[in-house]
DNA sequence: CAGCCAGGTCAGCGTTTGTTTACCTGCCCT
DNA sequence: AGGGCAGGTAAACAAACGCTGACCTGGCTG
């Protein structure tokens, strides 16, 4: 599996085409991250063990300590790139059409979407409590910042509610990737689009939803 | 940790009080099926090891695979008694009230619920696939019977949209054990009732909420 | 009471895990 | 052209894993 490790060529041109270069740490550190991702998000941490990352990613397995001290650091780096990825999702977020963005999000299929394998990623545990904390800390402030966005009179409860509506993205990620039931898991953003709307309608006090 | 077995003497009485007997198959049997389902549901497959099993129920690592062949057999079984349950359970759910049935299955905040534990045990893989697929298959059960119960014209629609819930449900129990995210972790049985009925209500096309 | 077997213990097997060490080698610089 | 070093490789480490076989022993039966 994976005969092509990340750039070879594709033995239509000779000597060096289009390869950057023969040794390259920063390239080499983020195709091992991109591997990481992948298999983390897909496996959880316990699953997927450092050989299966370096083969996936056409690297030799003493790299992972060399760039990331360790597995754990290597799982620090891909939920670090996952945070990243969910705060300048959400910087973008639509006030309101918060179903919108939920269906988006959630929608694509098996393609490895950044944000899709970001929320994976926030659930999986590595033990590590400082990491955990990490974990608990973007998800609290997604949550937060959907309640902000949605208004509404009693704060606490606007949290709590919006908490509810995370579960629900959370949940159908999971059933959509994990297992694979029908017809949630082959349906489309757009299938999506309306449940999802009479959901965030009703569980958010004042979300607005447009036409 | 965990001082006291299973079912040891309270030191108040003389000789065989209480205990069964001394050498119990069936009880031992219970015993490590009980713990396991506590760590597997916890910590999932792959986190958790057959020592800790054992020494979790105070027993010979050696019985497990005496009475489930493998660690895999023990979760397989540990998966049985989660369908078991869960099957119990949804022949006496409420034809309308389905928000009540969730908040009261994903309420019971730190105490060892069978159903919560169950429902977390659905969510956990061992990796192999007949039995991913008789988790797959419970799970699809379960929306289809909420589907059912919650009625509606279009049975295709119905059945996504049920699933949606039961994702939401899963997403409340997962954020709740795995997370601590405040206030959905803290929050009460009454206190989820509000919003999962709105949630129900919205996302159900047929679905009575009593008042 | 003696015999027997289900129930339980113990030590160690082979494998896989994450990690480290010592060693090459391509690439840049003067 | 030729050191020098960052980038990469290979082999092996100790620990932990699931599992097994040979071995005890409590408790019922004849």
């Amino acid at each position: 599996m994976t005969a092509s490790p990340a750039g070879d060529p594709p033995a239509t041109c000779d000597d060096a085409p289009i390869e950057r270069r023969r040794r390259d740490a920063g390239r080499t550190r983020h195709v091992l991250l991109e591997a990481a991702r992948a298999r983390f998000a897909r496996d959880g941490y316990a699953v997927t063990t450092v050989r299966d990352i370096a083969e996936e990613a056409g690297v030799n397995v003493a790299l992972i300590n060399r760039y990331f001290m360790s597995k754990e650091g290597l799982f620090e780096a891909c939920l670090t790139t996952a945070v990243t990825d969910v705060r300048r999702d959400e910087n973008g977020l639509p006030i309101d059409g918060i179903a919108e963005g939920i269906a988006s999000r959630v929608g694509s299929s098996t393609d490895d979407d950044r944000l899709r394998v970001a929320l994976l990623l926030l659930l999986r545990s590595s033990g590590d409590d400082r990491i955990d904390e990490l974990r608990r800390s973007v998800l609290s402030a997604v949550s937060e910042k959907m309640a902000a966005a949605a208004g509404g009179t009693d704060p606490d409860s606007a949290l709590l509610r919006a908490q509810i509506v995370l579960a629900t993205t959370l949940g159908i990620v999971t059933l959509r990737s994990s297992l694979g039931i029908q017809p949630l898991s082959s349906a489309t953003e757009q299938q999506l689009l309306e449940p999802l709307r009479d959901l965030v309608r009703a569980v958010l006090p004042g979300a607005e939803t447009p036409s």
